[in-house]
DNA sequence: CTTGCTTTTGATATCGATAACATTTATACA
DNA sequence: TGTATAAATGTTATCGATATCAAAAGCAAG
């Protein structure tokens, strides 16, 4: 069988270089003062075997990991790729691999993950949202690694932050409708215990419709993960079917608004005509459906990038500089048609 | 700083807990022998220390590193998130982790990966489609582990192959568009150079067309990655722009079509009275858009639980049992709107 | 050709867990 | 109660690379 065959080992190809295998280490690595001959030499022998260098070996010697780990709660959602796109585009130059895991926005599927990220001893930590379980919170604290907690503003951060209040955004699109003058305002959202991002949306909600006066009965919540179209469409209905006079509905997210959206059409409604739909999430399918999807930008792709900066600053060695623990980033409305 | 501080180690728990490390190893994994109150004694020294397990030790010794590795070509895309999410469900119960990693579609960056990832010593790899650089295909085929190429069933295959004729795929859709007696059709596609899976899709419109006496000119291009959606609309209005009696027209995937139809849509056209649209993928926003889009379904997490039970069945120790070195998953064309 | 320096190479200990084997303790049954 | 057997625990060597320190080789200038 083949895995029977044992691989070369850095030993095999020192043997066969000729040289000891502290010097094919080195060899094998940049800037480091081995002659051109011995290289070449070396590089020759390796080839010859196909040798592959094990990590495990050597970060286990050298006692870094040379990679961090980040944890979404889904793989398929265009705002979470769009920053683990960003982030690992972050890492690349200083040799760091990203080691990428998805919670299913389940929170006790976070703390199993973590674990498991955490036995590998990555150099830093990057976890989605403020919601964890109590043994998943102590993990982090405790790792002895840098944890940044990100697309949100928890109230109690664990060390550090990039994100944005998913609460002020949501406001964004509410003031937006109410500016339009509609009073009849509705929402559609997935499960709040599980997701914080989508709960916050909501309490934007409240907020907003408090401020003003206004009812915030309107809502309806549905089983998003892992799929949000359908539930966009079952969740304008039965507003609809409920509060048939509703002008305006924000959505947790583009994808439940796309739902939504299309659903209005197939009633025969015309969307922003008859009802204004807005999303959340800035995705590219909401700037092409027709109507154009009126929505709140997050810059899914800055937060993964300032993350990325984040944990090179906390890594450098001279990082006594003292870094913000803190950093926010400034989620817009994008006004399309759709509201 | 906090990484400063040693984390504790198997030794500091075995200390406390008064034993010896080899107990602690075995205490904390199921079913080994260890008595109850010592095992308890252990777990309890264990989580007042915060300890947690170092694999990368624990592979090392152990030889096997405990994970398989998956490439695919980009993280945004709801048909390769259907391929990894049954991969990973596949293989949970094995107690194997998954290790994924995105090309972008770049075979130099499949080839940059692929090492990085066979330096970690996964016990088994997979890899979407059958398109690598030289050196890519040597490290697999020099890897020692099972390799599977997916989603395509390459001339050549290195190992394994689960997946399906991408050429007889997209001929299903050309098939249904000249049924239906449409003779002026037309492609969207993308990088054929880059994207094997791609061109084979314009392979089968050529060969549809060839067998039809048709003609295969009416083609556009467009660079798709990392966006699909402005490619589909430039697409079909640089091919309404040269041939504007073409009758229908096929996108090397949904979101190129969802692209082209809204395209369509602005441009005062009606799909599918005014020309029939088709795409690729069956992704989850096709069947919502109205017209909702006609599509081929390739059957995404079928692939991905095939692999994961080949590798299952390929690590087992009784391995003699040979498994058919390739397993292809059956397409069939979902019939509906927008052709 | 010798001194003093830099560059290149080598020897050895080590990282933290586990495999393999050895030993002790518990348990069963005659 | 003693012996056979099973269960629990301990000891030692080891996985493959690299850090660290030591030695050798190369090189410039006198």
């Amino acid at each position: 069988m083949r895995n029977k065959t044992k691989l070369p080992t850095m030993a095999d190809v020192a043997n066969l270089a000729g040289v000891s295998s502290m010097t094919v280490s080195r060899a094998l690595k940049p800037d480091t003062s081995v002659s051109k001959a011995t290289r070449e030499k070396i590089q020759k022998a390796a080839d010859e075997l196909g040798y592959v260098l094990d990590t495990r070996a050597s970060e286990f010697s050298s006692g870094k990991s040379g990679f961090v780990a980040i944890t979404i709660p889904s793989i398929n959602n265009g705002n979470f790729a769009d920053t683990v796109k960003a982030f690992s585009d972050g890492l690349v130059e200083q040799d760091l691999q990203v080691l990428l895991g998805y919670t299913n926005y389940h929170v006790d599927r976070e703390e199993q993950l973590v674990e498991q990220l955490l036995k590998k001893r990555p150099e830093a930590i990057v976890v989605t949202g403020g919601m964890h379980t109590d043994r998943c919170r102590l993990l982090l604290e405790n790792s002895g690694i840098p944890v940044i907690e990100t697309w949100d503003i928890p109230e109690k951060p664990i060390d550090h932050v990039v994100g944005f209040s998913n609460l002020q955004a949501s406001e964004l699109m509410f003031e937006h409708f109410i500016a339009q003058g509609h009073t009849k305002i509705g929402f559609i959202g997935g499960d709040n215990s599980r997701d914080s991002r989508g709960r916050d949306r909501y309490l934007g909600f409240c907020n907003s419709m408090e401020k003003h006066g206004l009812s915030s009965d309107r809502v309806s919540f549905q089983e998003l993960a892992p799929f949000s179209m359908e539930p966009g469409a079952s969740g304008i209905r039965s507003i609809m079917k409920e509060w048939p006079d509703t002008q305006a509905v924000m959505c947790v997210s583009d994808l439940v608004a796309f739902g939504a959206i299309t659903e209005c059409q197939r009633m025969g409604m015309n969307v922003p005509d008859d009802i204004k739909i807005g999303g959340f999430g800035a995705y590219e399918l909401g700037a092409f459906l027709n109507p154009s999807i009126t929505t709140i930008d997050v810059c899914a792709a800055q937060i993964g990038k300032s993350a990325a900066e984040k944990i090179i600053e906390l890594l450098s060695v001279d990082s006594d500089v003292k870094s913000e623990k803190i950093v926010k980033t400034e989620p817009t409305l994008i006004k399309r048609q759709s509201a």
